[in-house]
DNA sequence: TCAAAACATGAGTAATCCTCACATTTGCAA
DNA sequence: TTGCAAATGTGAGGATTACTCATGTTTTGA
């Protein structure tokens, strides 16, 4: 009877936690999401376990949060508003080449390095393909990011046709986040190896041309 | 008396169809799968409508796939085998730079063609980051058409560190699929420009260096 | 010819997401 | 303080769905 047609859009709003006791309390469950699927990774979470652990009831969680999806959608939304500012302060005074050279390459490595301490993270990303909510937020989180690239290019280059530049600037960007998840999924030194291509590559399409 | 107390791991083998009515029944199994992927996706895909479109039980398609990832998987594997071919076919012959850009492209517009054309490898390849074997087959299968790569440039460039070589022919390969995927997520005519860059992208690195 | 192996069936089991009717707590105006 | 509406809390139970198993039917091969 009930379709569930495929197309679940994203997450709908529920409630917002308003009194000082439910904003918490949603800390706990949010702290309780994230460290199962630390343990055990976001598929196998159980909702009854992440209540169970935050110390509240399964029906207080589905209070704040719509669905499953939504608990997940909520952290993911938290590491790319952290990382959002990071990369905004990293490009946001490079002047020349040299500049955006190693600025770019210090990016890559802190993206690598969160993604290889940070097994949350790692899990909600590497679902992110399958889940067309989050697939959205990492798009445009992308997007963004792509952005601050776009300015610094537009600062080196002049002349340049701005619709090209976006388009290297999000390919370049989009490249980097399946090299890291690349790289994160093969041997160690595989993964150093392949992310330090990554770079070679992403800086001689941003420094060229 | 059941133990089979064998490692469970990936999809474990269940039974293959040795007579003829078993096997154009799994035919049909699959025909079914296939179809309701591309109306509603494989996470929507339901076993008892998969069963019910076949003309056969429940029972009958868990007799040869022992879960649902099984048929998908099962569905992957023709789909990585029949490209497999053609970029072997297509990267045998090359013999200098230009043929090496000709091909690439040629394989690139293959392969974005595909995944324009074919809902089904679309889904799955989509699912792929979230399903660990599904990713295994993916990481092999890229690694195998990699070295077909492989083989091109240690015939252009002898004198290469067949290590970096491996390296940048891994990274190409699986960058052009993340390429593609996200091509197929935006509007046509910015997929189509990413590709294009890609393109651009990848034979620069490829052919110089 | 006939027993064993392969194949087929579908009601039933277990696991899990999520709802809902009702209980409790909090903020705040009278 | 008191009263009450809104916010918050609860957990048994509804609904869905992947998967099992006891049992029946067809094919094979000696």
């Amino acid at each position: 009877m009930e379709g569930t047609p495929a197309n679940e859009q994203i997450a709908s709003p529920r409630r917002a936690p308003s009194q000082q006791r439910s904003r918490e309390r949603v800390e706990r469950m949010l702290a309780a999401a994230s460290a199962l699927i630390t343990e055990q990774g976001s598929d196998a979470m159980r909702m009854g376990e992440v209540a169970e652990r935050a110390g509240v009831s399964i029906g207080s969680l589905y209070q704040f949060f719509p669905d499953k999806r939504a608990i997940i959608w909520a952290l993911a939304e938290r590491y790319t508003a952290e990382s959002q500012a990071c990369i905004s302060a990293a490009l946001a005074n490079v002047g020349d080449a040299e500049g955006l050279r190693r600025a770019f390459s210090d990016l890559v490595d802190i993206y690598y390095g969160l993604f290889l301490a940070e097994p949350v993270m790692r899990d909600i990303w590497s679902g992110t393909q399958a889940d067309k909510a989050l697939r959205q937020l990492e798009l445009a989180d992308s997007r963004a990011n792509a952005e601050f690239l776009v300015a610094v290019l537009k600062r080196l280059r002049p002349g340049a046709d701005p619709v090209a530049l976006e388009t290297t600037a999000f390919l370049v960007w989009q490249m980097g986040e399946a090299a890291v998840r690349l790289a994160i999924s093969v041997e160690r030194q595989e993964g150093d190896r392949l992310v330090a291509a990554y770079k070679c590559m992403a800086l001689r399409e941003l420094l060229s041309e």
